[in-house]
DNA sequence: TCGCAATGGTTGCATTCGCAACTATTGCGA
DNA sequence: TCGCAATAGTTGCGAATGCAACCATTGCGA
C-alpha cells in the first residue's frame, strides 16, 4: 500500500506514483464506470446523468423535495434544480407545491417518467452485473464494505480540513455549501 | 451484491438504488476523496487537480510530452495542453521542442516545479494513508486488486458498448476520442 | 519523390458547473 | 408580535470542460 520507496544509500525520498494512488485511481475507475452506464441511456433516451440522478432517486421513492433529492445523489443544488427544471419541461417529472410550506415543492415521476426509470434500470443493472464479473465473491464483499467505510472517512477528512482551513472556526460550511 | 428484491406473492421487480449502485458509490467516493487531497494544495499552491496531475506526472519521469502526460495521467489532451500552457506562464514547467520532431515538445519541471511536486507529494500520500487507516489489511489489498480489475472491466466493456453503438463500425473511435 | 493519411498540439465554441447573490417563505427568540 | 436568522429554490456569471476543427509536421505507400 505505502508508497515510500527507500533506496539504499540515498535519503528516503518518498516518490508519488499517479498511477497507484487512490484518490486518483478511483477518480478514473469512477468516470469510466459512470460512462458505460451513461452511454447505455443518454442517446436512446435523451438523458443526461444528472437528469438519471434525479430520475433514479424519484423511481426509488416517489415525492420528495429537490432539496431531499439533492442529500440523497449528493447533487448541488443548482444542479439539481436546473436538472428538474428540464425533466418538468420534458413531461418526465411532476412539481407539486407543498401547501404546508411554499417555499418547497414535492416532485414526482410522471407516466412517462416511470416508464423512463423502469427501462433504465434494468439496463444499468445488468451493466453493474457485467462489471463485477470477475471479482470474486470475497473480493465484491471487501469492495462493499471498503467502499463504504471509505466513503464515511472521506467524509470525515474533508469536514476536517474545511474546518482546518476555514480560519479555525465556524461549523465547516460557507453561505451555501456542505449539501 | 445483487440489488434484485424478491417480494413474496408479487412480480418480482428489478429495483435500483443509487445509494447501491457501484458506479454511482465510486462516483461519490472519487468525488469525496478527490476533494480533500485538493484542498490540501489548491489553496495553498494555487494549484488545480490537472495541473497537479500534470506535475505529479512529471515528477515521477521527467520529459514527457504532452500526449504522454496524457496518456499517463488519462486526461483529455485540450485539458493537458492549457493546463501545461498555464504551468509554463507559471515557470514552474519548461518547454522544449523536440528537434527530432518539430511537432511535439518535451515537458519538464523546473527547480520552482519540481519545489511544488516536493512539497505537496508528502500531503497527497499522508492523505491516503490517512484515507485507509481504518481498513484492515485483508481488505486494503482487496481493494487494490479489485480497483485495477474493475477498471480494466471498465474500459472493455466500454469499448463494447462504443462499438455496438458507432453503427457497428470502425475501430471503435470517432475522429479524435480515445486518448 | 510526391501526396495523403496520421500524429502532436492548439484554439473556437457551446455546454456544464458551482459559487455567490437573490427572492420568497418560514421559524424562532426577544 | 415583530424582526431577524435560517431554509428552499432560482438565476447570473465566470471558470472549466470537451468536442470539432484547425495548423504544422512527419510517415509511408504508390
Amino acid at each position: 500500500m505505502s508508497q515510500i520507496k527507500s533506496r539504499k544509500d540515498t535519503v528516503q525520498r518518498p516518490t508519488l506514483e499517479l498511477e497507484r494512488f487512490l484518490p486518483y485511481r478511483l477518480n478514473v475507475l469512477a468516470a469510466l464506470s459512470s460512462e458505460g452506464v451513461a452511454r447505455l441511456y443518454s442517446r436512446r433516451f435523451g438523458i443526461s446523468i444528472p437528469e438519471w440522478r434525479i430520475v433514479a432517486t424519484l423511481g426509488e421513492s416517489d415525492r420528495l423535495t429537490a432539496h431531499a433529492i439533492g442529500g440523497h445523489s449528493h447533487m448541488h443544488k443548482t444542479k439539481v434544480s436546473r436538472a428538474v427544471g428540464d425533466l418538468i419541461s420534458r413531461g418526465l417529472v411532476r412539481r407539486e407545491i407543498n401547501k404546508r410550506d411554499l417555499r418547497e415543492a414535492f416532485l414526482t415521476l410522471t407516466p412517462s417518467g416511470r416508464a423512463v426509470y423502469e427501462a433504465i434500470a434494468p439496463l444499468a443493472l445488468s451493466y453493474e452485473a457485467r462489471l463485477v464479473e470477475g471479482l470474486s465473491e470475497a473480493d465484491r464483499l471487501a469492495v462493499e464494505r471498503a467502499i463504504s467505510a471509505l466513503t464515511v472517512r472521506s467524509r470525515a477528512l474533508l469536514d476536517q480540513i474545511k474546518t482546518e482551513q476555514n480560519g479555525e472556526s465556524e461549523p465547516a460550511s460557507s453561505p451555501d455549501q456542505i449539501a
